[in-house]
RNA sequence: CGGGGCGUGGCUCAGCCUGGUUUAGAGCGCCUGGUUCGGGACCAGGAGGUCGGUGGUUCAAAUCCACUCGCCCCGACCA
């Protein structure tokens, strides 16, 4: 990408309403845009981001047995009605009404949805166990919407429901999606504890949070529950057992606020200057850039390199403004991305310089040489 | 919902208390031209504001009063 192409938008100045790290470096950087209180647009920056952590859970949702699907977040009342949970959610839950005076909501949640769609096509103990997963928006009318994106009215999250014949399989299910959580917070760098937690509205036997380490007292970023038959009973999500009896399906939900992953990652990972991203999750793997735009050589050099790495399938940004060598490393720092090559005065020796976000080490690296070095550095991190 | 704070060009803010030379300012950003070119460059010129909204007080309101909308923080509550 270049960046005269794309649209990132950086600002020197915190916005004056934002109140923890990651809101004030997220739209320093050009990652959301807010529209109202609790509810965001994900620009490019921020949207990449998103979907690399969004790749490495469905990664890890696929490796332990889950199918993905998409559940509408448009929802008939009628089916809150049947669960009880219509009540219980109460105003957290945003009501509105269709044209034939319908009563619908926006999905806070989707075990009602899900527990429809199994006592649709679920009859047999053959068709357990199941677990189905989604990556979709959520809607909650938060009391208070706090911290930017991390606790917002609307936000990405994942989850994942699991179905099983009996308490003792259901608890299969439940170990391998905390073996799967553990996998995807490790991968997007984030260090988190695991703690038992009060059930609240979703209700069920049995619950354990994964609360990420850093200043910001929120949250949680995901939380794993054991729900017994509380809703199959009550949704009439029914299979035929071995022994030839109908029996209600012991269930389990595991989610993963999605958005409040890619906040939390800022949250343990930035300094002063702004983001420090793990290999994994970057938006780019390296940026690119000419100190200076008037010199031919270094931009024919900067292209070349471009064209190179691309060919690749190294996704880098090539910062082709007209602007300074200080703005360009100030937001080569700001947006966090791993390594920054520069080309400057260090090409007469034939070098160019390679700088490592993180650890601030700078390389010297033959030109012919980058792509080598960026290949090891990926290879490395995984 | 209770408590606190804030709303002035794209952004950050000054001006408000003590209404009137402010035709409403600054810095940053933006546009044009030129000089620069390894850590947020410089010079010259320029565009851009219903001072959140409505109603009132007054000869006169960004400034005072009332209502209202929006945003942020603390609390209760929740993922």
């Amino acid at each position: 990408m270049k960046w005269t192409n794309s649209f990132i938008f950086t600002s020197r100045e915190p916005p004056a309403d934002a109140e923890t790290i990651s809101q004030k470096l997220m739209h320093q950087a050009g990652m959301i845009d807010k529209l109202a209180s609790g509810v965001y647009t994900f620009l490019p920056l921020g949207l990449k981001v998103l979907q690399k952590v969004s790749d490495i859970i469905r990664e890890e949702m696929n490796n332990a047995g889950a199918i993905e699907i998409l559940m509408p977040a448009l929802q008939p009342a009628s089916l809150w009605k049947e669960s009880g949970r219509y009540e219980k959610m109460g105003k957290d839950m945003i009501v509105l009404k269709d044209r034939h005076n319908r009563e619908m909501l926006l999905g806070p949640t989707h075990e009602e949805v899900v527990s429809d769609i199994v006592r649709k096509y679920v009859k047999s103990w053959k068709n357990l166990p199941l677990m189905l997963y989604q990556i979709q928006s959520k809607f909650r009318d938060e009391i208070r919407p706090r911290f930017g994106i991390i606790r917002a009215r609307e936000f990405l999250m994942k989850d994942c429901y699991s179905f099983d014949r009996t308490e003792r399989e259901s608890e299969i299910s439940y170990l391998k999606m905390r073996q799967a959580y553990m996998k995807i917070f490790q991968r997007c760098n984030i260090s988190v504890t695991i703690q038992s937690a009060d059930s609240g509205v979703i209700g069920g036997k049995f619950s354990e949070e994964f609360v990420a380490a850093g200043d910001c007292a929120e949250l949680e970023i995901g939380h794993i529950f054991k729900l017994g038959t509380d809703y199959s009973e009550k949704l009439n999500v029914l299979y035929m057992d071995k022994d030839g009896k109908q029996k209600p399906v012991v269930m389990g939900c595991y989610g993963i606020g999605v958005s409040r992953v890619v906040a939390a990652i800022i949250e343990g990972s930035h300094d002063e200057k702004g983001i420090i991203w793990p290999l994994s999750v970057a938006p780019f793997v390296a940026i690119i850039v000419p100190v200076n735009m008037a010199d031919n050589k270094q931009v024919e050099i900067a292209n070349n390199l471009y064209d190179e790495l691309r060919t690749e399938k190294i996704d880098v940004l090539f910062d082709d403004r007209e602007e300074s060598a200080g703005v360009k490393f100030a937001d080569a720092d700001l947006l966090g991305i791993p390594y920054r090559i520069t080309l400057g005065r260090k090409l007469t020796q034939g070098k160019i310089e390679i700088l490592e976000r993180k650890t601030q080490k700078k390389y010297d690296v033959e030109i012919g040489k980058v792509k080598e070095f960026l290949t090891k550095a990926l290879k490395d991190s995984k």
